[in-house]
DNA sequence: TAGCAATTTGACCGTTCGGTCAATCCGGGC
DNA sequence: GCCCGGATTGACCGAACGGTCAAATTGCTA
């Protein structure tokens, strides 16, 4: 019985991936050391060289499989059936969806985007995901300008997103947890509302 | 004739500061150590301690002076006279304005925003801010819920910063530079555009 | 010109960083 | 029992970090 032979070898880097990510995303890259992963992995620091090239090699992991599961919600949720207002309200849903599992991702991907050092992987990784984006609004929004793609793109985005990287001030701010089910669930039908509002003046010709 | 017996004495410190500035705001804390600062200062790295008690306070002096801006020009522009309506549009050009102005420092308060570490000083400066933003609106749009105050400020603060702090990525997504004066005017019309749809809204009595 | 205080400097400190390496551990096939 | 290759370890490296300090410089007043 030929059995795999790393039942554990596979679980170990999966464990400094996994405290990678909790780390990096609670206070950045820079601020977490290769020793602090590899403490809250309960391994060896230069194991974590054996399993990842360096310590900007398991970040670009950590991101990849962010941006993968990012892409892979957003595109089934629109590719499926229904008019594009319809797709376009489904989209949204699952990058609601996507951040609220996720809630962490969002400050990394910020920090990403802010950051000129990193651009060659917000290159390789985020870029095409957006322009898919863009083209997808496109559907709903065919002109060009004030009112078209390119702007939309950022709104239906920062609509989101910055609900998220928002979050723990808001928590300050407001006397609720912004990311408990109600008031995500006040934010989503905020947001969905303004969709609304804008496609319909879109479609009535506007601006 | 008493002379001011320090004409490039704070000037020094003003070095030092705008130094810090610009290699925060362009790598993040973390990532931009005290002999850098000296350095593009133009002075010895043990000056920047005879000037500032340490790098983090540095950091708070090159906040304050943002804060501050930010809400003078936020609060000038909401204060004067005209309809509810009509100072939300002056605050919201106000805010783009400033941005414009301060493009890096989009990047510092959502990092600041973001970052646990760092809460006492949001607590401190943004969260007051914030707090006032949302009572102006809430003239605007006085009932709770979806399409409340609570909402509305998420959704107008991240319609104008999510532009700036996209900016680096949407350089590289468009053809056209984000920051130049043609697409911020492009901008501007976008986000009075959507303003006014959802203070029509309201005033019909929505949702 | 002497003296004093504020300013500026270079040399230095202990610590932590990312990364390397030889040595050890360990389970499966012979 | 032995060996072998992948997994894991502790010890170590040079570099860079934030911060300190005594000494030197500067500019003003007497």
């Amino acid at each position: 019985m030929p059995k795999k032979k790393a039942p554990p070898k596979e679980a170990t880097a999966d464990r400094i991936r996994d405290a990678a990510d909790e780390l990096f995303c609670r206070v950045g890259y820079d601020a977490v050391s290769v020793r602090d992963i590899a403490d809250r992995a309960g391994v060896n620091k230069a194991l974590v060289f054996y399993h990842f090239t360096s310590k900007a090699d398991l970040f670009e992991r950590v991101l990849e499989r962010y941006y993968e599961a990012h892409r892979r919600a957003l595109a089934s949720a629109f590719e499926a059936e229904g008019s594009p207002r319809e797709r376009m309200h489904r989209m949204i849903d699952a990058y609601l969806d996507f951040m609220a599992e996720n809630a962490r991702y969002a400050v990394l991907v910020q920090q990403q985007i802010s950051n000129p050092e990193t651009h060659p992987l917000v290159e390789k990784n985020l870029a095409p995901l957006y322009r898919w984006i863009e083209h997808a609004i496109s559907e709903v929004a065919p002109h060009a300008g004030p009112g078209g793609p390119r702007q939309l793109f950022v709104t239906f985005s920062g609509l989101v997103i910055n609900y998220f990287t928002y979050a723990p001030m808001l928590a300050r701010v407001w006397d609720r947890d912004p990311l408990g089910a109600p008031m995500l669930e006040e934010r989503r039908r905020h947001v969905h509302w303004i969709v609304d509002l804008l496609l319909d003046d879109i479609e009535r010709g506007a601006p």
